[in-house]
DNA sequence: TCTTGCTTCCAAAACGTTTTGGAAAAATTA
DNA sequence: TAATTTTTCCAAAACGTTTTGGAAGCAAGA
């Protein structure tokens, strides 16, 4: 069996606060004891137990992430971005990241939040796709566990986030776009409920009013965030009459879609078609023609959340508990031929 | 606080034993009992402690992963679909998935792993991107934790595994491009002490011998695994003096970016050089031309792999612990105009 | 000699479960 | 009725740590 502090103990001829107490760097401990457990932990192979060392000191080490599986199979670049950003910075603080999947907004998702903050198995979460009022953020913080979120929700309780001005963003890429001379621009969105939806809506809505364009809601579709949703939402807008000359995405997945659909309707994209989208995913750089988009460093994102969770959890306070950056505009030929 | 199965049992007139038995099902409890300690412990919000239960019962009822991260900001849409099959198949079985990130081969990764099994954070694991001789294998079997992989390794020890014949598969896709008429076939491989590289590099030799057509090793270029890889062997390949006619990537991103060396040399692709990759990520079928080529159903080998882990857990015996499926050719216009 | 103050160690009490080995009460059998 | 079995419950002992509140030994000061 693996070796618990009792052994150590007991080869040493010491105590097992002793060893403890040695290991965990307290100075009320002979320099050259602790060197000498220090050694003989290590010849043993002694690692603590987490259970135990959980139990008593009430912490688990470790921050949970529930991702949003919509589909089976789904596969979002922004996920394995996000979730390498989130595990790389934890592993660096020794504190491990426990994932799970739920699809969001049904009774799974809530009783897997309520096992873990219940069960302390985790001392902190992290929330991406925040959607309009998110019950999660009124739980936690009822629950008291800390959390940060990227992206803001429209609580009144104002949590820790870092939120990229996506609002901003898109209204830069409308005035982009006016600038190479469109007016009828199209936007496809996601689902309503979700932030995310409603910033970038607004963004467009801005950009329109900045240029003097009037606001079309013909010109709106909804897609999914997936290339499919793109994909149907663009057929749809191709199909009117007076079809758009320009499509924005509200991710890149959605603009690679719609530019499979402009592309199947023989429209070359750039010159008849314009098309954009946001993210800065790598997929983005690698279309035919590469994607204009506007990007957002989601992996430095993601560090930088968990060192915001990490000084929670040590409740300490934050210098800045809500940050907003801002994306940068990356023009290439879909928008610019 | 929350509240501690002392406080239900306490609130219940009875012993914190007859509690955790009655919502543990055990049948020495009566029906009646059990239901009024259910109803209870719901109302007043219990759930174990996952700390305590770990320490008892001795298992954690989580399983681990650890994400190679190459790059920092990396994103493989191969590994997404890869955890949401993992934290899928663990969820629906109240299993918990612990994820984190090292960098293969370094001393973080070994020590990540020292870490979990001696910590017992985990109660088995899961592998991918097997090495040759991989040391996790052995260093798995030694400590006696439970583990499964995707892909075999070269080890004497034969652990349980799911393997997709990609030899098969890379023999096919020779066959099929030679029946189109290509003779000068490249191969752009990756890091020579991947299980995959030698075994999908033997698949192309073998698809080569069976057309007659002498393997020249001149045609073999090394990349990793990345667009940006791919782009840059396929460059070389392209400027020899006699270059070939069809590349072949050994995943989907490395042929994307040979589709765009070759799109960057004013070469059209699927007429002027037939290119195909192998994974089937979504990513191949929204290239332009679609790219052709070998599916693997990663979301559910993964699934798979973790029911197969759960009975090792259970210490079950495997009615299969070795299990190879066949990869399924899928033809598109990049390597059929 | 008796305090006082360091330094270095330790015994015992948590932490919140599950499991073991009965015991009391009720039901069945002889 | 007495003996046996079945049902239903429980006290106490783990599990492997960390933390609390000293205690022993020794040097220095009075």
């Amino acid at each position: 069996m693996t070796p618990t502090i009792r052994d150590v103990a007991k080869r040493l001829n010491l105590s097992i606060t002793t060893v403890s107490r040695a290991l965990d760097g307290y100075d009320d401990v002979a320099e050259e004891t602790r060197e000498r457990v220090k050694r003989v932990a290590r010849e043993m192979g002694y690692v603590p137990s987490g259970a135990a060392r959980q139990l008593r000191r009430k912490r688990s080490e470790a921050i949970g992430y529930i991702l949003p599986t919509i589909q089976p199979r789904f596969s979002d670049p922004f996920f394995s971005e996000f979730i390498a950003g989130l595990g790389d910075e934890a592993a660096s603080n020794n504190f491990d990241l426990l994932v799970s999947t739920a699809p969001p907004g049904e009774i799974a998702e809530q009783l897997l939040y309520e096992r873990w903050t219940h069960s302390r198995r985790v001392d902190g979460m992290a929330l991406s796709r925040m959607r309009r009022n998110d019950w999660r953020v009124e739980f936690l913080s009822s629950k008291k566990l800390p959390f940060v979120t990227m992206g803001s929700s429209l609580d009144s309780s104002s949590h820790p986030y870092i939120e990229v001005d996506a609002r901003s963003g898109f209204s830069a890429l409308v005035k982009h776009l006016v600038e190479r001379g469109h007016r009828r621009i199209a936007f496809i969105g996601a689902q309503p409920d979700l932030m995310l939806q409603s910033v970038r809506l607004e963004g467009y809505r801005d950009g329109l009013e900045a240029a003097g364009i009037p606001f079309d809601e013909k010109l709106v579709a909804e897609g999914n965030l997936t290339r499919q949703g793109g994909f149907e939402a663009a057929q749809r807008l191709l199909a009117m009459p007076d079809p758009p000359s320009a499509i924005i995405g509200i991710n890149d997945l959605t603009a690679i879609g719609a530019m499979n659909a402009a592309h199947e309707k023989g429209l070359a994209i750039g010159r008849d078609l314009a098309v954009a989208g946001y993210d800065g995913i790598e997929d983005a750089e690698h279309t035919r023609p590469p994607l204009t988009t506007l990007n957002q460093p989601v992996y430095d994102i993601a560090r930088r959340l968990v060192r915001m969770l990490l000084a929670l959890i040590a409740s300490e306070s934050l210098a800045e508990p809500q940050i907003l950056l801002q994306p940068e505009l990356i023009v290439r030929e879909s928008t610019n031929p």
